[in-house]
DNA sequence: GGTTACCTACTGAACACTCAGTAGGAACGT
DNA sequence: ACGTTCCTACTGAGTGTTCAGTAGGTAACC
C-alpha cells in the first residue's frame, strides 16, 4: 500500500493535466465575462482547444467544471491567508488590502467568483450555494478572530461587535470586486489604501 | 397635441396596467433567484397568470421586461434620493444607513438589481451593461458630491478624496446585497449601524 | 368595429449531455 | 522485436429538452 493519502486522483498524465488547467482558465474568463448561465460548454472547449465531447471526458457534468475553477480560485486566495496559529490581528487590514491590489494578477478568477456568488446567493439548496456559503461564513470566522486578537492587543477599540466589522470588510471586498469588474480601470489599489487608513483610524481606542 | 411629456406609453386600460405590474413583480423575484438567464419567460408568465404569448404581449422582449422591472427599482430607490439643490452633506450617510434598513420592504427589487449587476458587470457592448454603469457612475458623482458639501461644512476631513470615498461606499452597500441575498438573516440594520458610526468618526477632522 | 388582452400552436436555435468509435502509447509476455 | 492488451484522450454525430419569439386567431369592451 503506497502513500495514498493526497494523490490517486490527480492526474493519470502530464497532457490530461495540461488540458484540464486549459479547461478550467478557459472557463473561469467565460464566467466572468458572461456568467454560468451565459456560458456554454462548446464555448469553453473550443478556446481550449477540445470538442465538448472532449470537455465532458474530462469534467462529467458542467458543475464539475465550476467546482473545478473554484478550486483553483480558493487554494490562490490571499484575503485570509494566514493559518490558525498565527493570527495577525490588526495587520489583517493591511494583508486585505495588499489582496486587493493583486487582482489585476488573476482576473479571470477573481471575476468568476463575483459572478458565480451571485448567480448562486439566492439559489438556496444547490451545491454551489452551499459551497460559497460556507466559504464565506468561514471567511467571517476567521477575520472575526483577527479583530478579536487586535482587541486583545490593545489595537482595537472594546465596544466593536468583531463579527459585524468582519461582515462589513467582506462586503466592501466584494463590492468593490463588482464595480472593478464593471470598470477595470477602477483605481482599486487607491481605494484600497484610502479604506485601511480610515478603518484604522475608526478602530483605533479612544 | 394632448400632454405629451411622459404618459402615452403607459397604460391604456386598467386592467393591462395591473397585469404588466403582476409580470414586472414576478420578474423580478425570479430574477432575483435564478438570475437573468435562469428564469424563463414561461415562468414569469405561469406566476403573473397568463401564457407565455401573453407576457410578450405586453412586453415584447425579455430584455423589455427587464428594463421595465430595473425602471420600478430606480423609481424606488432611496440610497441617494436627494435633488440637486437639496444637497445632504454628511447626512447622507444616515439616509443611506436608513435606506439599507429598508431593504426587507422590497427584498425581490433589491435582489434582481444585485444579480444583474454581476452578471452584466463584465458584459462591455450591451444596452444593459451601459445602463448599469452609467447608474452607478452617477450614483457615485452625486455622493461625492454630499461629500463635498461635508468637507466645506467642515464636517469631513479635508485630505480625503471624495470619489474614491464615494466608491468605497457603494461597494460596501452592494456587498452588504449579495450577503444580504445569500443569507436573509444577516443582521444588516446592525452592520449598516457601526458602519455608520465608524464612518463618522474616519471622516471627522483632526 | 376597432382596440385591448389575451389564447393555442408552433418554429428554429441553443443547450447539456450521450454514444460509439479511434489514435496513440505504455506494460507485459514470448 | 513482436504482438496482445489495456488505458488515456479524444472525435463526430447524435439525443431530448428548453428556450425566446412568432403566427394567427378569439373574445370582451368601449
Amino acid at each position: 500500500m503506497p502513500t495514498q493519502l493526497e494523490p490517486e486522483l490527480k492526474s493519470p498524465t502530464a497532457k490530461g493535466a495540461a488540458r484540464r488547467a486549459m479547461l478550467v482558465e478557459a472557463a473561469a474568463t467565460f464566467v466572468a465575462r458572461n456568467g454560468s448561465r451565459g456560458t456554454s460548454l462548446a464555448q469553453i472547449a473550443k478556446a481550449a482547444g477540445v470538442s465538448q465531447a472532449g470537455l465532458i471526458y474530462h469534467f462529467h457534468t458542467k458543475e464539475e467544471l465550476l467546482h473545478a475553477a473554484l478550486d483553483l480560485r480558493d487554494e490562490a486566495e490571499e484575503y485570509l491567508a494566514w493559518s490558525e496559529e498565527e493570527n495577525p490581528g490588526l495587520a489583517a487590514l493591511d494583508i486585505i488590502a495588499t489582496a486587493i491590489g493583486n487582482w489585476s494578477k488573476q482576473p479571470s478568477h477573481v471575476g468568476m467568483h463575483t459572478v458565480l456568488v451571485a448567480e448562486n446567493a439566492a439559489q438556496r439548496g444547490t451545491a454551489m450555494h452551499a459551497r460559497l456559503t460556507t466559504k464565506y461564513q468561514a471567511g467571517v470566522s476567521q477575520l472575526a478572530a483577527a479583530l478579536v486578537q487586535a482587541q486583545q492587543a490593545g489595537d482595537v477599540r472594546q465596544d466593536l461587535d468583531p463579527r459585524h466589522k468582519a461582515m462589513e470588510i467582506l462586503a466592501f471586498i466584494h463590492g468593490l470586486e463588482t464595480a472593478w469588474l464593471m470598470d477595470p480601470k477602477m483605481p482599486v489599489k487607491v481605494i484600497a489604501k484610502q479604506w485601511l487608513v480610515d478603518q484604522k483610524a475608526a478602530l483605533r481606542p479612544q
